[in-house]
DNA sequence: TATTATCCTATCATTTTACTAGGGTTTTCA
DNA sequence: TGAAAACCCTAGTAAAATGATAGGATAATA
């Protein structure tokens, strides 16, 4: 399942994709058009900020805004920040590898076969969108 | 993240499809050369035999066994039974579908679009394996 | 009838998730 | 200059899911 912060997220980022160009939108506006907990997406805008994907300025008038344009916003990178490995199992990530304790073998493995088919069709959607491609 | 509990019952199920047409195969015997708690893979073996993917024998000599051809056995209902819906949000669920509370259109979200194709591209390797590919 | 092995329910510890609390700090603007 | 606006940051917490265990009931076999 997709967590909620992934998916307030992705929702956040596409507020701001939408208000582009004016000025910096506050985390107010967007949990309430969004339906989100104002708090949860105050955490979650910092972790986008700190991933550089967003940038914010304080005090009255402040808020956040994209430093990208959403094309050059990619989902893979968007995804392993909020969701974290697109794999399903360590084994098969690529960016978070981890050994299976129990798994002697994962030539000869049935999940390893598979997730990895799984891993790969995902990679392939979200390298084929950006933040643009949502709008 | 995969859970065990599916990572457990498809190194079983591949177990089971390798030693076919032999005697039934007992719990310990799976619980021993997959790594697996017996207790716990005792409880999947149950799942899967009461959605008709396994027959059982009790008392000496029993065990489980598959009671459909390994290429009969699709992913796809595999891991709706053991990992549940293979959409990763319910608004793109074909057999699990529910509204999302907060999102008031579909149409114009742009998660729903995205995990559309997520759950596409899932659903074509799930529909293009068999337990007999996985051997 | 003793042994073997599945069947079944309940419980439990751990981890993750989703969120809340409660301030601190910086910037703006009257 | 000072009050209000808005982000910054850490910590905590309730609920749910997960992974596993306990303990016996039931059925088949020899």
């Amino acid at each position: 399942m997709l967590s909620k912060k992934t998916k307030y997220g992705l929702k956040a980022l596409t507020y701001l994709a939408r208000a582009e160009g004016k000025e910096p939108v506050q985390i107010a506006e967007i949990a309430k058009h969004e339906n989100i907990s104002q708090k949860f997406l105050e955490s979650i805008l910092l972790t986008l900020r700190r991933n550089g994907f967003l940038g914010s300025k304080k005090g009255k008038g402040g808020g956040y805004y994209l430093i990208k344009e959403p094309k050059e916003i990619h989902m893979t990178t968007v995804m392993r920040v909020l969701e974290g490995p697109i794999a399903m199992v360590p084994c098969v990530s690529l960016n978070f590898y981890e050994k299976c304790d129990d798994c002697p073998d994962e030539d000869s493995c049935s999940v390893h076969k598979l997730m990895l088919q799984v891993r790969d069709s995902a990679l392939e959607v979200y390298r084929n969108n950006t933040l643009a491609d949502l709008l």
